[in-house]
DNA sequence: CGGCTTTATTTTGCATACAAAATACGATAT
DNA sequence: ATATCGTATTTTGTATGCAAAATAAAGCCG
């Protein structure tokens, strides 16, 4: 018998991973058409398999299907960002409040030390650096919360979020509160105090409300 | 030009809504295999937008994939319940607290209508009407926080612990809980009070989270 | 020159065909 | 009788083909 079998994931997952990650990526703009020959050709897939990642990418969001004219990529509005961003609140707080009682020394830690990372990265201005370790430490809570489905639905809406595109305007000040606001994490995650951690990450993510919309505000 | 189109939707959108009401209503049991040539012949399809339709529903989370192996209907753990009935009380909370602030008098007035209605499905013992009116209550609710998203993530949640059937097991004590928690549901609603409506609901998700996992206990 | 109709081309929707994997079945040997 | 191997059948995965709808283009008339 052989232990470590060699399980290749089916084309139309692979071809969803890899428009997600074109999606993700900016590769493919929001409001982009996804014509099925070009990706098909570019894929080296057949229709099949392609249509079948558009549709599952479709009922993500990620994807707007219109019948007869086929898909785009789903423009993230302003609107969509105001309505997503209380449910990210809602949802991280839960997810910190059960975090704060479940989750281990060693990954309060793991936790911990990441977040010194990221203050070395913001002390440097290293931005990229910065935002993958503060991604790094939302995602590691929201693990420690134990609670699978509620890690699949924050990313989810994330995904969607994350489309918006922000990062780069964010402000001098703006930067510096999600950084205190991410040592009263820490602090109350190694407390392991659920009301205060909860507390703390719902106002986060109002801080990002407040950045994101600010700066759609200014696109648009 | 003719404003009425008939607009008929894509056969895979078609096919999705049937399977999701074969599961939905126990026609398709958990677990059970979903056999492509078979379910194409009852529905009088091909295979393809049947595909498609089981590979949406899989990323709905409510069918299950196997390479090689083809779909089954995805089985709904009590570990699974445990998860998910805490973020439908974050979200039903939030839902609440909005809807606390948004909805219109007349909304409100429909609302309480419904509710009355269950109150006398439940004073005669009429159980599936009880329930339906009891979820249109909570639908208009969160309807009512003008918030599409939210309405969306609660009901693809929602629709998962529906296939618990936890409905006839339910005991008089719980039921009169319920119907009790109903009233201060209303009662917030009408008073306008955000903070009041959120704990209420949240405090009712919590009630009917004890009634599911006590009739999962019995089964197992 | 501009707007409208008609025709050609592209693109999507659906069905079918073929290939590969998994399952079921049966024969053989122990 | 049971286990195992090999074959047949079923079932899934992928590619291709055809039809219908939409878009683009060409021709026509004002």
């Amino acid at each position: 018998m052989n232990s470590s079998v060699i399980i290749r994931a089916p084309l139309h997952v692979q071809v969803a991973e890899r428009l997600r990650l074109m999606i993700d990526s900016g590769e493919l703009e929001p409001g982009a058409r996804l014509n099925e020959i070009d990706l098909c050709n570019t894929m080296g897939v057949s229709r099949t398999p392609l249509r079948e990642a558009i549709r599952s990418l479709a009922t993500e969001g990620l994807i707007e299907l219109q019948p007869n004219r086929g898909a785009s990529v789903s423009i993230i509005s302003h609107e969509d960002v105001s309505e997503i961003l209380p449910i990210m609140a809602a949802l991280e707080g839960l997810g910190g409040r059960l975090a704060a009682v479940h989750m281990t020394a060693e990954k309060i830690a793991q936790v911990r030390k990441v977040h010194d990372q990221m203050i070395s990265h913001y002390q440097n201005r290293e931005v990229a650096e910065y935002f993958e370790t503060n991604r790094l430490i939302h995602e590691l809570v929201t693990e420690g919360s134990g609670n699978q489905t509620l890690v699949d639905t924050i990313n989810s809406l994330s995904a969607k979020v994350r489309r918006a595109r922000f990062s780069a305007q964010m402000t001098e000040e703006s930067w510096a509160k999600a950084v205190s606001e991410h040592a009263e994490i820490i602090a109350a995650l190694e407390a392991k105090d659920p009301e205060r951690l909860e507390a703390i990450l719902i106002q986060h993510v109002e801080t990002k409300r407040a950045t994101i919309l600010g700066t759609l505000e200014d696109k648009n």
